[in-house]
DNA sequence: CTTATTATTAGGAATCATTACTAATAATTT
DNA sequence: AAATTATTAGTAATGATTCCTAATAATAAG
């Protein structure tokens, strides 16, 4: 628990909870509310977000604003790196162990270069989803590829 | 050039482009918006907006989304990373060379490791600016250090 | 150069995710 | 059991961004 401030356990904050921790695709909040209705039919959309908002304070649960204008939440809180579809906003894990102590370094290197305080960092994977891949019939995936090339790097 | 889309130089593109080039701190839509009524005072945020998006597909400029709500915009199209702070939303440009190969080697494993296929990836400082830090008399600092030891890592 | 074509514009309305407000409710404290 | 107050449902408001439309202006064609 990272808060101190008052905390309740309502039902709604638990039901919240749980749903995000079973789900494994990093949800949205309307997606939560929509899996949560299904056992707490009167639940409104506000109690849903503010409830994300408390548990993420709380470190239960962890936030994601991936390179999509949706926010997404993962039950998942232990560090660990993520790969964005491109195409679809789905998230998935990436099946790789956060780099030892490199970038931890690359971290403390920034921090006395510049005059920030450097808490973390996010590494974001780019790509496009087996799903959409196929869709697409690899037609995003050569112009991505192709734009990468040119000009040595996503961003 | 990436897209071969049909593209007409008008004033308002030429002017917007100028401005995200000459800005050196990763502006939003409005600010570029405001900039920009300095010299062409009946220009709409629409405008700013499309031409913002049609200058990011043709790679003239980046477009970035950081951990932050808004959109921001990049001048420099050359790869690098960005710290942003955690208070005020601000992106500085991390003073580090983006790490030579061994973030594409990432890449390369697990465009093999999944069904993905893997453009690039996205790494980005969290911290707070030397104002926030100052302003905030370190509290913030300490709280986010706290939470980052906590949990082994920011995200 | 003049006309035709059509991408682009200004301005405003619409959308979408998210946040704020309020009276009623329910979890905790006394 | 009563008092306190965090939380809720429902709804209105916000803020960034996108969409729509008739008018305009950049390019292409004659």
């Amino acid at each position: 628990m990272k808060s101190d401030k008052p905390y309740r356990l309502t039902r709604q904050r638990e039901v919240i909870l749980e749903e995000v921790r079973k789900a494994c695709h990093h949800p949205t909040a309307d997606e939560i509310y929509e899996n949560v209705r299904k056992t707490l039919p009167h639940i409104s959309l506000g109690t849903v977000y503010r409830n994300l908002d408390v548990l993420a304070e709380f470190g239960l649960i962890k936030k994601i604003e991936p390179d999509f204008p949706q926010m997404r939440f993962d039950g998942n809180t232990k560090e660990h790196y993520h790969i964005t579809c491109l195409h679809c906003g789905m998230i998935e894990d990436a099946p790789i162990e956060p780099s030892g102590n490199s970038l931890k370094n690359l971290e403390n290197a920034l921090g006395n270069l510049t005059k920030h305080g450097i808490f973390g960092h996010k590494l974001e994977f780019i790509g496009l989803c087996s799903k959409c891949r196929e869709k697409e019939n690899g037609r995003i995936f050569k112009e991505k590829l192709n734009e990468c090339i040119d000009t040595g790097g996503f961003k």
